[in-house]
Parts: structure tokens; sequence; C-alpha cells
DNA sequence: CGATACGTTGAGCGAGTTCAACATACGTGG
DNA sequence: CCACGTATGTTGAACTCGCTCAACGTATCG
């Protein structure tokens, strides 16, 4: 929970008053394990959903068995605001490993952050960081090589880490398979393998079962095409609005 | 500006006291040629543009002359309403034929909408629908072959075409060279034109320098993995809420 | 210490790419 | 209305990146 609130205040400078009235919401906390499903395909969404722990995942499943993993939800993040609206899901939300989750009912949540226009700001910006993270994914899967998209992937992971942990590392924390970056990048487990071969021997990066460290962030940028700047806010003077 | 709103009554039923608040918010109209760019990469935004005619492009430029092409606007699509919290594009917005576009102040737009609850719904709406549209893309390059992307993507613009007209035909126009479909699919021109022609072999479409007719609607379905329902807007008790 | 899940490596294959030539449509000026 | 130049689309041939299948390592956890 601490994530989510460091993630929205690196948007909008929210007050201890405004996270107040998040804070006295009812909620309930969910628990799942390694691949059990949250929101089935076409399952109607009334509730928010914030991770605290572990990591979710959206995937859409195709007939003949293949995954395509459009994102994965690290703790801090939340879905799915498109709940409102009473909207069914177009894909299945997965727990990744280990997951608890702290669970509001979508309607009071509204109500409550229409109460603050900074909290509606901060949300509203995390809802566009989304979108350009949906759009990042498009640009690696459609134009990038494959080992660009796991150079590229990685430093989000990493950017995002640093956002909701508060701390910028090199280190970035992996707790599931590699078979689950392939399906994310859109690529066969095998050639994640020899791809994280290929960037350790140029000495970029480093794995363990823990996760990746980088080694040398300058050159896997140029690798990745990935422009950090695209991504880091531009501070909003709320007053003047 | 017909298609616009047939598009958000496909969602919401809003009646013409909540359309008259729209009709007459200040708007200009902007002309774009071809190829021109409309919001450049890292701009601030603070308008709402709506597509009455032509077609549009997001997209991203990679240093080595690689183009990702994100989505197309459509018209009756309008973008971006992340431009109310201020936020700078992470992507270019092209013209992809001559547009014509319906131009209005974010800020303005915001307030206009936020008197009418089954306004505010109906963007909802329409924002769900985008993301659906990001994710489908997702999946799309990371997982489905050539020719699975090109009659998924096909069935896609069908289907929004359908919405927006008010016509459901079988022949979906396509205004653009066949290289933004590369760009858009993560292919090679070469590729687009092959695999073209192999589903022209199998009598499931054909083609012509206007666009698309869908010979086939059923076997391509299947090819393509695509589920209409998926995309389908289950109808919103707004009373109820 | 053994079972099991995960990761790595090799060999062969195949979908999609690149380069190049050719074909067809389209717009413009004569 | 034709003639030409440019855009776009198609086809062939060679190549390459990433895939599949299969075997073999190596963590990890009871």
């Amino acid at each position: 929970m601490e994530q989510f609130v460091r993630r929205i205040k690196h948007y909008v400078d929210v007050g201890d008053a405004d996270l107040h009235v998040l804070k006295n919401l009812r909620s309930t906390t969910e628990v799942y394990q390694p691949g059990q499903t949250i929101v089935s395909l076409n399952e109607p969404v009334d509730k928010l959903y914030i991770v605290t722990e572990g990591w979710v995942l959206r995937a859409r499943y195709l007939d003949d068995g293949r995954r395509q993993i459009i994102n994965f939800l690290l703790p801090g993040d939340y879905f799915d605001l498109m709940s409102i609206v009473g909207a069914r899901s177009d894909h299945s939300i997965v727990a990744a490993t280990t997951v608890r989750l702290t669970v509001f009912d979508a309607q009071d949540f509204l109500r409550a952050t229409q109460g603050s226009h900074r909290l509606a700001s901060a949300f509203w910006w995390v809802t566009v960081q989304e979108e350009t993270i949906l759009r990042q994914q498009i640009v690696r899967v459609g134009r990038l090589s494959a080992r660009e998209r796991i150079a590229n992937f990685i430093l989000e992971l990493n950017r995002r880490q640093a956002i909701s942990s508060g701390r910028h590392e090199d280190f970035v924390p992996l707790p599931v398979p590699q078979a689950f970056l392939a399906d994310a990048l859109g690529l066969s487990i095998v050639h994640v393998s020899r791809s994280l071969t290929s960037l350790k021997s140029k000495d970029l990066l480093q794995t363990s079962r823990k996760g990746i460290e980088i080694l040398d962030r300058q050159r896997l940028i140029e690798l990745a095409e990935y422009n950090p700047a695209l991504f880091e806010p531009h501070p909003v003077a709320l007053a003047a609005q």
C-alpha cells in the first residue's frame, strides 16, 4: 500500500488529507496463489484491486494454447478502473506469484476520489501512464528484435519498481520464470534464454533466479531504443487550473 | 461528427439534451495533409481533437527509421483525453490521409461532460474501448502469425467502421498504402503483400486500391482468432447506479 | 538426497526479411 | 485524351532471426 501512495505522489502532490479519504474506504484483502485466476475473460468487473504484494498479469489465451501477456501489474498498480462503467473483462487477470490484493468497491472508490481534485488528477495520471505502458509494449513486440525487447522490458520494470519502491537500484527482481518473459515479449522460452546469454556476454547485465542486475545502464538504454524521458511525467501546475 | 455521435450512442443512450451541450461547445476546424504531424513527440497537449474526415495514426519512430504504428484513429475517434492533466505526448500523431479535425479546448470539454452523467459514462466507455484496441494490438503483434494479424486487423477495422457509420458492410475502405499496414502489424511491406495474396487465394477476401472486401467472414474470424463478442459493450443499467 | 521445475545448448527448420526486378495504378501536364 | 513519371503492389531468390525438438545442466525444496 505504501507503493501505491508513493506512486500517485509521483504524479501529483496529494496531501495527507486527500489520502485520508482513501485510507478510510471500506476494503478487504484477497490472497491468490500462482496461476489462480483473479478476473476471468468476460467476467463483469465491479471491484477495484490494488496489488500490495506479488505480481499479477493480464493475458489473452488463444485457442491453440498460445498466450500473450499484455502487461504485468506490480505492487502499487491497480486494476480495473474501467469497472466503473460496468464493463466486462476482455482478457484474464491471473496471479503470477503469490499475490495479496486490497479490494474496494468500484463505486465507493469513485465517489471518494471525486471529492478531491488532486486525487482525481493523480488517477488520471496513473491511467495515462498505463496507456503509455501499453503503447510501449506495442512498439516492443511490433518493431524491436529479441534482444532489444528484453533490454527494453528490463528497463521498464526497473523504472516502475523505482517509482513504487522509492529506491533507484540496478537490480530488477523477477519473481517469475523466463517463460513469462517469453509470453510477454512474443518470443519462445528458448530464445529468451539465448538473448539473455547474448546480453550477458556483452557485459550489459547479469542474471540469477532472483532477477536481473543491470551492469551497464547506458549501453542497455542505447541497445533498447529506450527513451526514459518519455515516461517521466511533467509536473502539473494544479493551482493554475 | 455524426460518426462521433453514433459512436458514443453505441455505448450509452445519451439523449439530445446531453448532446446539445457538446454541440454548443466552442470549437474550430483544422485540416492536415498526408504526412503532416498533428501532435509531435513530447509536445504538451491541451486540446481535444475529433476526427471528422480521413485517417490519423499514432506512431513511434525509432532512431534507425523503423516505425511502429500504435493505432489508427478513424472518423468518430477522438484524441487525447489525457491532455486534461497536462501530459505530454509520448508518441507522434500524424495525418495518414487528408484529415479534417474538430478541435476543442480540453478544459472546456471536460467541464461540459461533467455536467451530464450519461455523457461522462459514454466517454468512459470510449476510453475503455480504446484500451481494448491497444490490448488487441499487443496480442496481434505478439502472438499472431502474419496472416492471422492481417485477418484480425481487417476485422477490427470493419467493426469500428460499422459502429461509426451505422452500416454493417463487408467492404473495408483502406485509404492508406500497404506500407501502413506493415508498420501497424510489425511486418515488412513485402510480407503484407504475400500474406494478402495467400488470403485471396483461399477466397477469404478480395483487395483493391480502395480497400478490402470480406468474402467469407466466418472463416476469416476463425483464422484470425478473432472473438467479436470481446469488443461488444454490455448494456449498462444507468438507472440502477 | 531425490524429484521437479527451470535454464541452457545444439541441430535443423521455417516464417518472415531483404534486395532487386518487374508490373500496375494513378495523377499531371502537354 | 494520351504520355509520362511516380507511387504502390507483386514476385523471385537468398538469407536470417527466431522457432521447435530434444538432450542435458542446475537450482530449489521437500
